[in-house]
DNA sequence: CTGTTAGCGCTTTCAG
DNA sequence: CTGAAAGCGCTAACAG
C-alpha cells in the first residue's frame, strides 16, 4: 500500500530557479536551449534539476507556447504485423526531434476515427498521420480543418487533405494479378475481408486485369465484412471450393488471408502451388518462411513511416501545407506458393 | 496548397461564453456537468459551441484541473497479434470512463523505456500500465515515485510497485512442459527469444518439470537475442535439428515461433505431431488454424486489458494504491502439434 | 443555478 | 547572457 504522492510534491520551474538562485526563466532556458545560458550555470542548473527531480509538465509547455509537438497517428487496427515496421519508421524519424507520437487506434467505424481525430484536435496537434482513409465526407472534413499538417499514408490514389504517402494499391494488385496470369492461372478468386478504400482499389485493379484478359468472373470474388485474418482465409477458401471447384489461384487481401487459404488447401490436400496458387499482399515477415513460401505484395511500410514524419517535420517549417504526393513504389516478391511449371 | 490556419482562428471558451452571453466557468460546466446547468442555457450554449466549432484545450484543462486523465500504456514491442486483444480490452474499458490512452512502444531496451516513462509522468498521468517488467532497478524507481497507481499487466510473478495483474508465467510452462511429457515426448527444446522477465519465469517453469522426470538437457535450450519471430522459430528448429537430432519435441517462446518451427518441420519432412511435437504461447488466432493446429497456452489478454484500466479506475478514486496480484489464469489448448497416439 | 476571482506551470515578449 | 511582467485557456473555490 503506497501513498499518493501529493500535489506538494510536484517540482515546479520556480522551486529549481529559487533553489538554484536564479529565475525560473533561465531554468527553462537551460533545458530547451542551453547553448543560450552560460556553461557554469547551465551546469549548476542541471545539477539541482537532477537532485530535485524536475520533470517539466507538458500540459503548461503547451498552453504557454501553443506547441504541444504532439504527432497524432490514427489508425483503424493499429495492431496488426503489419504496423510493426511502420511504426518502427515512425519512431526512428521522431527519435531526433523534439515531436512526440501519440497512437489511436480507432475502429474502422466512422463514428470512433471522428471521436479520436477531434481528440487529437484538442491537444493542438503538430502534425496528424491518418491510415484508415474511408472517404467519408465527415472525417475528410474535420482533417481539412486541422491546424496541422496532414499526411495520409498507404494508399496515394486518393487526393488528400494536404500530402499523402504510400503506393497505389490499385496498380499492386494489377500486377498481382498478371503474375497469377503469367504463371498459368486461369480460374483467379480474390480473397478479402471488409471493404476498405485500399481493398477496393485492389478489387479495382484485379478486375481490370481480369477483365482484359477475358477472366474475369465475379462469383470468384469472396469476401466477409469482418478484419482479415488466419481464419477468415481458411473460411473463404472453403467456401470457394464449395462454390466455384475449377478455382486455381487467389490473390488475397493480405497476408494472414493467405496464410489461411494455404493451411486450408494443405488440410484438403491441394497442392500448392500445383493444383492451386496463392498471393498475399503485404509480404509479412513470415511469408518467406512459409512452406511453401508465400508470394506477396512488398510494401516499404518502414520508409512510408519514416517519411511521413519526415513530411510533418518539413510542412511545421514553411507556413503553408504543400499538396504533395509521394509514391513510393511496391514490389512482387514472387515465391513458392505461385511456382507453378508454366 | 493550404493556408496554416491562423491562431486567432482558434475558439476559446471566453469566445463562446461572449456569443452565449454567457460566464466562461458556464460554459465550461455546460460542457463537462450538463447537469449543474439549466436545460434551456444548456441547449443554447451546445448549439453555440457547435456553431463556432469550439474544441477545447486539453493542456489548458489539465493544467488547471491537474487532472491529465491520461493513461499511459508501455510496451516494448506494442505491434504484435498478442497485444491485439489486450488493446481491445483496455479501450473497451476506457471508453465509458473520462480517461484516455496513450500507448507508447518502446524498444526491450532499458534507456528507451525510461525516456518513454518519464516522458508519460511529464503529464501528470491518471494511470500507468506497464508491460515489458524487465526487473531494471532504475524502472521500478521511476515507477515507484509515479504520482499515479501502476498496474503491472502480463505477468504476476513478480512483487509489483503497486499492482500487477496477467498470469504465472512460471506455472504456464510447467503445465506446456507436463503436456508434452504426457504424449510421450522425451527429448523436449525450448525454443526462445530474447530472455525478457517472462521467458525466464517460462524456462524455470520448463526446466523444473524436465528435472523432476529427469529428462532436462541444456543442450535444448536454444535461443538468440532477437525479437521472436516466424524466422526465428524457422532458424532455432533448423539449428536444433542439427545439434541436437534426437530432439523430438519442442515448447516455442510464442505462436511465431511455433509456427516457423512448423514449416521448418514441414519443409524437412518431419511429421507433426508424430515425429515431433511443437507447443506454441499465447494461443493467438491462428494457432487454430494451422495445418496441423498448433497446441498452445491461452492467456486471457482482453480481459487482462480491461482489468488493468479498471484497477486504475478503482485505485484513482482511494488515496492509496492497493498492493494487489491478479491472478486471471491460463489455459493450455491441446491440438494437432502435439497429438501424438500415446 | 450562475458568476467572480485566482491561479495552474510554463514560455513569450521585451528590457536590461 | 539574464530577468520581469504578462498571459496561454481553462477550472477550483468560493460567492451570490
Amino acid at each position: 500500500m503506497r501513498r499518493r504522492r501529493q500535489r506538494q510534491d510536484k517540482v515546479t520551474l520556480s522551486d529549481v530557479a529559487q533553489k538554484a538562485g536564479v529565475s525560473a526563466i533561465t531554468v527553462s532556458r537551460a533545458l530547451r536551449e542551453p547553448d543560450k545560458v552560460s556553461p557554469q550555470l547551465r551546469d549548476a542548473i542541471l545539477k539541482v534539476v537532477e537532485e530535485m527531480g524536475y520533470v517539466p509538465d507538458l500540459a503548461a509547455r503547451a498552453l504557454a507556447s501553443k506547441n504541444s509537438g504532439l504527432v497524432g497517428v490514427l489508425s483503424p487496427g493499429l495492431t496488426t504485423h503489419a504496423f510493426l515496421a511502420l511504426i518502427r519508421g515512425i519512431e526512428d524519424r521522431v527519435r531526433p526531434s523534439d515531436l512526440r507520437i501519440q497512437y489511436a487506434s480507432s475502429d474502422s467505424d466512422t463514428e470512433d476515427q471522428l471521436r479520436q481525430l477531434r481528440f487529437f484536435m484538442s491537444q493542438n496537434p503538430a502534425g496528424l498521420i491518418h491510415v484508415g482513409q474511408t472517404g467519408d465526407p465527415a472525417i475528410e472534413d474535420l482533417l481539412r480543418r486541422a491546424p496541422c499538417p496532414v499526411v495520409e499514408i498507404m494508399d496515394i490514389s486518393r487526393q488528400p487533405t494536404d500530402m499523402a504517402i504510400g503506393i497505389d494499391h490499385r496498380l499492386a494488385a494489377e500486377t498481382a494479378t498478371r503474375h497469377l496470369i503469367e504463371k498459368g492461372y486461369r480460374r483467379i478468386a480474390m480473397l478479402g475481408g471488409a471493404w476498405d478504400l485500399r481493398a477496393r482499389r485492389r478489387l479495382e485493379g484485379f478486375k481490370a486485369v481480369l477483365e482484359a484478359a477475358g477472366l474475369f468472373d465475379p462469383a470468384l470474388v469472396l469476401s466477409v465484412d469482418s478484419s482479415s485474418s488466419v481464419g477468415l482465409g481458411s473460411h473463404l477458401l472453403d467456401r470457394l471450393v464449395t462454390e466455384a471447384p475449377d478455382a486455381d489461384a487467389a490473390f488475397c487481401h493480405n497476408d494472414d488471408v493467405a496464410l489461411g487459404a494455404l493451411f486450408e488447401c494443405q488440410r484438403r490436400g491441394l497442392a500448392v502451388p500445383t493444383d492451386f496458387g496463392i498471393c498475399g499482399f503485404n509480404d509479412l515477415e513470415y511469408a518467406g518462411f512459409a512452406f511453401p513460401s508465400i508470394t506477396s505484395i512488398r510494401v516499404p511500410r518502414y520508409e512510408i513511416g519514416y517519411r511521413a514524419v519526415d513530411m510533418i517535420i518539413r510542412a511545421s517549417g514553411s507556413g503553408t501545407y504543400p499538396a504533395k504526393i509521394v509514391d513510393l513504389g511496391y514490389q512482387l516478391v514472387a515465391r513458392g506458393s505461385t511456382a507453378r511449371q508454366t
